[in-house]
DNA sequence: TGCTTCTTCGTTTTT
DNA sequence: CGAAGAAGCA
């Protein structure tokens, strides 16, 4: 076995013996490698003592990829697999931690995760029974006056929409800062207005359902592991003496209490590994996390070893991504200045044996700006189908700042026969499962109506490759003679359709009648129980049974809360596109694998999602100024068009209305503070996106959403910026 | 070009 | 409702 060549980067990090070890890597350095054999390494040398090496990630895909790889390590180098080491994600080394003794934190002892399924159904109710008991006038209260009728509807809508992430996010800031609903209420007492008294009630409420359910969210479960560490010395022993070494990975997404809690089972031994990017931190605005917390761990370090050699992307790239933190560090606005900090990447030396950066022949770096949004994506496409074309073993990235942009680039996709993957919630061919059923309970409700007999033969049941044979026999089915109670009972009725019966067409028509004919019979008593039949019925691979099965459990829970929901209820909520359970059912299903872009294959994703994957070649859309901000003063995503001047910034005003409420005064202006945050994050998303490519960039953005749209919006100011590079680079 | 009046449209990310 | 672009006018 040859010995591994480690870089110049990485070789303090592979002699780590001991400490507080900060490792502050830029994006394609190979955490991943460097920890994965660090730990091998500490585990040949039986460092552990009687104990094991815990190693945390974020992402359940992450804890997999670890595994798979330290597993791979150990047997190369003959060393025995004697579990000596764990991965697992944070939450569930505080879970772990609190099943241990539920008792402290006065658990019962079979408490259960709320996942995100679940959480989304239990305060949609509580903000609808908010609502229903006497709230609406309260919650609509903040909404700008407005006279038009249809302009006032959609106010309420899109304060709808918006309040749920509102009241989510101000829960989760309530339970870190440690206030109850009870402290809350004692808080406020003497205040009448606010944005925090509409909330109190429903987080009431949450809590409530929470505990009658016995379960635990997301924050209570990191909130209550902190706690029972702190309290019991015992367990506080046992997890310091099982954990000899920690490691963390992506730790620029860690928060504070999850810093707590690692600190705490570190204190003893304090052998602790914090890998991350602080560039790549674009959690912040939703999320508790906040890079600074990184930061002020690299200080207080014992030792902090920076790799800073990158093979991932060519140097023209790499180059590109430097100019970009040049650019911010020293010529933005202040404020922003410190968005991403001053770390070059730099290539792997060549001719020594590393593993080299991409060399295209040209440079492939390039910037379009177009008219309107779809001429972009319709180019963008077309772009897509040359280069798959040409080069078919490159992989493809196409990266949107919308999950509803994934669908329109998908749909062009579509158009132009390539094949692709859809990361995100808006998968076309994940939605079409539930469509699938929609539909068919659609023809349940309107037994006699053959032109939706027909949709449902054609979109679900019918599958054949003769494309043009399916069409013609989809006329034939529309002839006049031919009614609904023919084509499901009439045996005779098939003689009318001339075709031929050993066909897959034909076959699978017949499967498909019989199959509706069953659901039809099927009892409806229990509507969760039909989605499962129906769901039988189609033929559907692994995943999108787990979809089905998750509807079947939601419909399920719907029956419960309410008794006389009927079909027709069901069906306009399973077709109701914006219904953010879907989303979340989508996401748990397809949480559980990783994904990796196969050579040769097109991924749609949004910037967000891009986050730990490369591509030969990448896109990066809507480069636009609203999208990409550059100073706090101009249009802001913040600030909610529907909402009334002194509230227009919602989360603002929760922020100094819990100052106000714990301290009598307001010490910041709050709305200057998360629109620096936004600008920030911004650019560490553009980073991010960048920092995909391996040899192919081209970044585009338009100048209107439609062609319809008379708004223009301007290209991000970080275009023009990367334009001038990019122009002086191409000649 | 600079000013007023009329018309149109209302964008978000998620462990 | 209010911001911002388009159209109208001097």
């Amino acid at each position: 076995m040859s010995k591994i060549n480690y870089r110049e980067d990485q070789l303090p990090i592979i002699q780590y013996e001991g400490g507080k070890m900060a490792v502050p890597a830029v994006p394609g350095a190979g955490k991943t490698f460097i920890v994965t054999n660090l730990v091998a390494k500490l585990l040949e040398e039986n460092r552990q003592g009687k104990g094991k090496i815990l190693i945390l990630t974020y992402m359940n895909s992450a804890v997999n990829n670890f595994k798979v790889r330290i597993k791979k390590i150990l047997e190369d180098k003959n060393i025995e697999d004697k579990n000596y080491y764990e991965v697992m994600t944070i939450h569930s080394l505080a879970v772990k931690i609190i099943k241990e003794k539920p008792e402290i934190v006065m658990l019962n002892e079979d408490f259960n995760i709320a996942d995100d399924l679940q959480k989304t159904m239990i305060l949609g109710d509580c903000i609808n029974n908010f609502k229903l008991n006497g709230g609406e006038k309260a919650f609509r209260f903040f909404v700008k006056e407005q006279k038009d009728q249809m302009w006032a509807d959609r106010q309420l809508e899109a304060w709808d929409k918006g309040f749920y992430d509102l009241v989510q996010n101000t829960i989760s800031e309530l339970k870190y800062k440690d206030i109850t609903p009870q402290k809350l209420n004692e808080y406020m007492k003497e205040n009448r207005r606010g944005i925090l008294k509409i909330i109190l009630p429903i987080y009431t409420e949450y809590e409530k359902k929470l505990k009658a359910n016995g379960l635990l969210d997301y924050d209570d479960m990191l909130i209550l592991a902190h706690k029972a560490l702190s309290i019991d010395e015992d367990l506080k022993r046992k997890y310091q003496n099982k954990y000899q070494y920690v490691f963390e990975d992506e730790c620029q997404d860690s928060n504070e209490i999850q810093g707590k809690i690692i600190g705490l089972i570190c204190e003893e031994h304090n052998n602790l590994v914090r890998v991350g990017d602080i560039n790549q931190s674009i959690t912040g605005t939703f999320s508790s996390s906040d890079p600074k917390f990184f930061k002020n761990f690299i200080e207080n370090s014992d030792c902090c070893y920076r790799m800073d050699m990158s093979n991932r992307s060519s140097k023209d790239v790499i180059n590109l991504a430097n100019e970009l933190v040049r650019y911010v560090t020293q010529n933005l606005q202040t404020e922003c200045k410190d968005a991403l900090e001053d770390m070059d990447i730099k290539t792997v030396p060549k001719n020594k044996g590393y593993k080299e950066n991409p060399q295209p022949e040209k440079y492939q770096i390039s910037y379009k700006y177009y008219e309107t949004f779809d001429e972009e994506i319709e180019n963008t496409v077309k772009f897509v189908r040359n280069i798959n074309k040409k080069y078919p073993d490159k992989s493809i990235g196409i990266l949107v700042p919308y999950n509803d942009h994934v669908n329109l680039v998908a749909k062009e996709l579509i158009k132009e026969d390539l094949e692709f993957e859809e990361l995100g919630p808006n998968s076309l061919r994940k939605r079409r499962v539930i469509d699938n059923i929609a539909l068919i309970i659609d023809f349940i409700l309107n037994c006699d109506d053959k032109e939706k007999l027909i949709e449902v033969l054609d979109k679900v049941y019918i599958k054949t490759d003769n494309k043009e044979g399916k069409k013609d026999f989809i006329q034939l089915l529309r002839k006049d003679h031919l009614n609904v109670e023919n084509l499901l009972y009439d045996d005779e009725c098939s003689k009318d359709i001339i075709i031929d019966t050993e066909s897959d067409l034909y076959q699978s028509f017949l499967y498909g009648i019989q199959n509706l004919k069953n659901i039809i019979e099927y009892p409806l008593t229990r509507i969760d129980k039909l989605i499962l039949f129906i769901g039988d019925s189609m033929t559907i691979e692994k995943e999108e049974i787990a979809i089905v099965d998750y509807l079947a459990f939601y419909v399920k829970y719907l029956v419960a809360e309410n008794n006389s929901i009927n079909l027709q209820q069901i069906y306009n909520l399973l077709s109701d596109r914006k219904n953010r359970v879907f989303s979340y059912i989508i996401e748990v299903v397809s949480e559980i694998n990783g994904y990796e872009p196969l050579p040769g294959s097109i991924t749609v994703c949004n910037y967000h999602k891009a986050k730990g994957l490369e591509w030969d070649c990448v896109f990066l859309l809507g480069m636009t100024e609203f999208n990409f901000p550059d100073n706090i003063y101009q249009k802001f995503q913040c600030d909610k068009w529907y909402l009334k001047e002194k509230y227009k910034n919602p989360e603002a005003n929760i922020k100094s209305e819990i100052d106000f409420v714990l301290n009598g005064e307001v010490n910041k202006n709050y709305s200057k503070e998360i629109k620096e945050n936004l600008v920030k994050e911004k650019i560490r998303l553009l980073y991010v996106g960048i920092t995909r490519a391996k040899e192919m960039l081209i970044l585009s953005a338009s100048a209107k959403n439609s062609s319809l749209d008379k708004r223009k919006q301007n290209p991000s100011m970080y275009l023009n910026i990367l334009k001038s590079i990019i122009d002086k680079k191409g000649e």
